[in-house]
DNA sequence: AGCGTCAAGTTCCATCTGGAACTAAATCGG
DNA sequence: CCGATTTAGTTCCAGATGGAACTTGACGCT
């Protein structure tokens, strides 16, 4: 099996005592798994997400894809459902019910887009701006929490990096398998 | 609203290249978001998982929590239900119906475990065995393909640093608020 | 040993999810 | 301009999901 660029051998009294309190097959899954990248950021991304969700859900009664409308309209103000869908990959439906429960709530108001009157603008309502404004230091505290670990330059160079990567996205392919059909250029 | 430590305000081709590409919301939550972090690697998680599962989903009928299970024991034989469950975050009834339609499928095996008579130890069958193999490659290859934008000094950056993340990840709050203080409701 | 607590995995069931079909509006092509 | 196609959002419903309770075995304590 080959393994991830860093591997486990290193002796490191933090790294004993992370390994410790990892469960055995995550530690395969962290460094002896060729697929180190996406298990890594989707490890990290999710000891973001969960307290996030557990904390909205608790607090707020807002489920998961009601939190992503919540937070998408707070940081963009004016955006439809489609920008939502677009940047969140939800399924429209569950956004559609997701945006439908948030205007029941108050927390969110929609006018139709006079430029095109199959859409909607969104907009937070003051409760739901106080439900942002609440959330959004929290969370910031939370990743710098996760950070902390890093130095100021290395936490530039990870925003820089995961930059790169993001820049150069929309050139990665869509499927996994050589699909005679792959499109070309945009 | 702050934004993240790489603004978007440089001008270079290839980022109006991608900006053009992506959705004006996800590239407010990409650089114009003090989240910045979540978001990012969120986003490129998706990138890899998203192919991977629609592969899974298509070529072997194979759903997202049967294709972790099966990964996981691809990757560690002799693993239990209960090291996945804690190394990919899914509820254990999720996990069990997941091993159930995998031995129903005769992709996996399991025995109980001597040491712990609760517990199965878990294996791949020959078929099993095939699907992980065959699988594994298109994984690596796409892995690649992501990578490809950056350098190989900057690829083992990259890896250094999610390892350090990782390592650091025990310390790190399980919950985004600090105290039991019940606060008053919406 | 005996009892209470905890852990691995399963089952139950209310709820959530997401593919597909649908409505209405926009856009395209002649 | 008019039909054909695409797009934003909704609705329908079969099937997936996950919290909670349950079963069985392990472990700790006296």
């Amino acid at each position: 099996m080959r393994r991830s660029p860093t591997s486990l051998s290193r002796v490191d009294p933090e790294r004993e005592t992370a390994l410790a309190a990892l469960d055995p097959l995550t530690v395969t899954k962290l460094w002896d798994n060729p697929c180190w990248l996406s298990f890594r950021l989707n490890f990290v991304a999710f000891r973001f997400n969960d307290p996030v969700y557990r904390w909205i859900e608790t607090r707020y009664g807002l489920v998961r894809p009601e939190f992503v409308a919540l937070y998408a309209v707070g940081l963009k103000e004016g955006v439809a459902a489609k920008n939502i869908v677009a940047s969140s990959g939800l399924p429209k439906n569950t956004l559609s019910r997701a945006v439908q429960k948030l205007l029941q709530r108050r927390l969110l108001k929609r006018e139709t887009d006079p430029a095109d009157l199959r859409s909607y603008v969104l907009h937070l309502t003051a409760a739901g701006r106080r439900i942002f404004d609440e959330t959004m230091p929290l969370m910031v505290k939370h990743q710098s929490a996760m950070l902390a670990c890093l130095s100021d330059d290395e936490q530039q160079q990870l925003c820089t990096l995961m930059d790169k990567l993001v820049i150069a996205s929309p050139g990665w392919p869509q499927e996994l398998w050589p699909n005679e059909t792959e499109q070309e250029g945009i």
